[in-house]
DNA sequence: ATACGACCTACAGCGACTGTAGCTTCAAGG
DNA sequence: CCTTGAAGCTACAGTCGCTGTAGGTCGTAT
């Protein structure tokens, strides 16, 4: 038997069986070849790219911009622009992402903050802080 | 006629009409009164409790904590430890969400500039780098 | 009385998987 | 060669938090 099972490429991927399957689905990853009783295997090719896939995605790329990075793979000159242009428009995703959770951070410390979490009997000020809107003007 | 339509609560809370239903469904909001011809008519407490939970919403929390949270404020007392429990768990959830999108950033800058965008007629090399997973070992 | 916007229910779809049910196949040990 | 058990197969439902659609009804102003 030559070729890796779908569980070998799994193990050295990281991705789940379920996943590579769900992958092939989405035209990710071409139709490998089958064995008589109509199991996948795969070649060195197909690992390389489901190593690209899982890389992708742990940086958060969606699918859709995979296949466009699989696409300019395929095409190797001149796609120079376009490999940069979907990077920087993920860096700077990444950048406003950042942004945002950091104004949250500071607005989930100030609600915190309302109770001192000893005045037993009252309501607890954390609820209230939640509540109230209009403490957090312009953070988000 | 007396009581806000849904729409009002909409335009108030800024929550789509849709989505309001779809809170009552999920028991977050109680079925409200009706008109004679099936129409939903709110009252105050329930503009409040939608903007509860509109701006918890708006800080991340998943409507399972917000049930949670509107649990602990019909039970006003000894509520303190279990709201701060709830209120910390998504100041964690953020700050390592933050942690891990600087270290993407790090890594996505990395990739960008692995290509001078000037070799025409060679393959990319942000589409190798991408697919390089050994130059981020431990960053994810 | 009519027009028209707002409302109603019920259900399908999104993205990126995950889980289930109920099978079949492969590879190793006896 | 035969059995066993892990691994594979397909197909489809469910996750989360909505959003959109279809096809109808209601409320209010003129």
């Amino acid at each position: 038997m030559h070729g890796h099972s779908i569980g070998e490429l799994s193990r050295r991927t990281g991705v789940k069986v379920t996943t590579i399957r769900y992958y092939e689905g989405r035209g990710l990853l071409p139709d490998p070849g089958r064995t008589d009783g109509g199991q996948r295997r795969y070649g060195d090719a197909e690992l390389d790219r489901l190593s690209f896939i899982a890389h992708a995605r742990q940086l958060g790329f969606d699918l859709d911009a995979i296949a466009e990075l699989i696409a300019l793979q395929e095409t190797p000159q001149a796609a120079h622009g376009d490999a940069h242009r979907i990077a920087k428009n993920r860096i700077t995703e990444v950048r406003d992402r950042i942004e945002r959770l950091r104004r949250l951070e500071v607005e989930l410390v100030r609600v915190l903050n309302a109770c001192d979490g000893h005045s037993d009997g009252q309501p607890c000020r954390v609820l209230h802080a939640l509540a109230d809107h209009q403490a957090c003007r312009g953070e988000h």
